[in-house]
DNA sequence: GGATAACATTAACATGTCTAATATTGCAAG
DNA sequence: CTTGCAATATTAGACATGTTAATGTTATCC
């Protein structure tokens, strides 16, 4: 059996004629006749009357065209349905990424991939970094934008880009003066931190002790953005992405300074599982992603 | 596709396990492995995610697996529709009959029918010979039994029986007291006849030419019983056939008697459509009465 | 009763499907 | 992190199934 065949069945029923039949569904007359020989074979039972012109369909035939018809309605609805399926997963990339990648970064990835697919639908949730970990693991997003990405056994890391780290400083701190930064100058600065269990952290206290700088530990938060907001309400200085504070140094309310010397960088990075299949949309958000202008951005 | 590959995969989604659906259905797991491979390919979609243990059933996986459901239910559906009508019109042989075959020889096989093939189910109708072959001749009857059956394009004769024809009196009637009769003694007889049209007739007309009788033509009659019954009334004598008089010879009411010299046989035929497909349980009844018991009775 | 159009039959051939053997992969235990 | 086990994937060759083209048979019409 096969879905030619029924249909082949069907069509011969309704027009009455193997012939027609056969043309209809683009084989020989001769298949259609053995096809239905070996159905009325299984069966143990007439189908078809040939021994009129045109042919008749017994009762047995009556009963197995209903079925040959339900069927193919079926699998009509199974098809329209997973195309509907397809149409849904496959138009659709869902992301999940760390607040410090920027909304307004990703607002403009947004518009671009639009502009470029435009059936395409983007999804993009915010997530504390672990939460991107897990949203990638449990397939509930497609890719994860993450700082100091991190392989494990089923996630695999694509570097996307680095983040230039400049000192973050109130504009009225007397370190917000100098134009460019020597590590030194932060000696005894009251320093706001991020927690000790988070890389950027480790790579932050690195960079200071091959700097030989001693820094005034004060607070410390779990995420950028309580420093950055710690910074702009004076608390202290600290190295965060240049690119996090670009709203806030346009409207004169924090001051970067490029760190001279030896520059730091905060990587970034995208997370997929080992055995994702990516679908073509998918695919194209991720070329999409590693282009220069926003690898660059 | 083929009943099979469905029930595979919906066993595979049900086990969620290649080997163990394979073992099930009595293929390799290679043979799944590469079935699933296939109609991936054709939907152009992921069913299975086989990268976790045990596999996982994707959105479109469910999707299928619910048709493969649908369908394998309206299969056993079909199946069990058509065995109730295979049993219904498999365990049932129509009968169109002459009057003239007797009550009590029907009844008789039937008895012995029923007694054979319990779970047959036999239905006879009684009607007048040309309602007989048109009865055949619209498959509202599998079988006809007819008096000198006459085949044609369409229908198919099988001789049955030859049934000894015997002057018919009634007892007060001077040739009743002849145990036997040569043909000479009908001369100048009152003679009641059959319609000239019926193929009887024509058979009783030659023999009575043949043996150089003269008889009186009185009344004539389309039906056999009618002549047997204006014999009982003794309008006259007639011949008949032995059997259908039995009844009225037993109880005293009529004399039949041989006709020596040369004997005259009405013939008896089974009549059915060429192109009939008997099942089984007809061709069973059709060696019934083709058995030396019914051809002789 | 012969012509013709439809269905059946046959044999050669192509295609698809299965099995057996083997390679690869996911997972868990050491 | 490696190793072993169990599950799935891959491969090639045997086998079955379905198709075609040619030809035979049958129903119907005139």
């Amino acid at each position: 059996m096969s879905y030619e065949s029924l249909k082949l069945f069907r069509d011969i029923a309704q027009s009455r004629s193997f012939s027609r039949a056969a043309a209809m569904n683009g084989v020989s007359q001769s298949a259609a006749s053995q096809q239905v020989q070996e159905l009325e074979k299984d069966l143990g039972t007439i189908l078809l009357d040939r021994s009129t012109r045109p042919l008749a369909v017994t009762q047995a035939g009556h009963l197995y065209n209903d079925f040959c018809r339900d069927v193919l309605r079926r699998k009509e609805e199974f098809e329209v349905t997973l195309d509907r399926l397809k149409q849904e997963v496959e138009g659709t990339v869902r992301v999940a990424a760390i607040y410090s990648v920027g909304l307004s970064e990703m607002a403009q990835l947004e518009e671009e991939f639009s502009r470029r697919v435009p059936k395409a639908q983007l999804v993009v949730e915010y997530l504390r970094p672990e939460k991107v970990y897990s949203a990638v693991l449990a397939d509930q997003a497609d890719i994860g934008l993450v700082s100091y990405p991190e392989a494990s056994r089923q996630i695999t890391v694509i570097p996307w880009r680095m983040e230039e780290m400049m000192l973050a400083a109130a504009p009225d701190h007397p370190l917000a003066r100098l134009k460019r930064v020597v590590p030194q100058s932060l000696n005894g600065a009251d320093f706001i931190d991020f927690d000790e269990d988070l890389p950027i952290r480790r790579d932050i206290d690195r960079f200071l002790r091959e700097q030989n700088v001693q820094v005034n530990h004060t607070v410390h938060f779990d995420n950028l953005e309580m420093v950055k907001e710690a910074v702009l309400h004076r608390k202290g200085v600290s190295i965060l992405p240049a690119r996090v504070m670009r709203d806030e140094v346009a409207q004169g309310r924090l001051v970067a300074a490029p760190l001279v010397a030896s520059p730091l960088f905060r990587p970034l990075g995208i997370i997929h599982l080992k055995k994702k299949h990516f679908h073509p949309v998918a695919l194209a958000f991720l070329d999409l992603l590693r282009e220069p202008e926003f690898k660059a951005a």
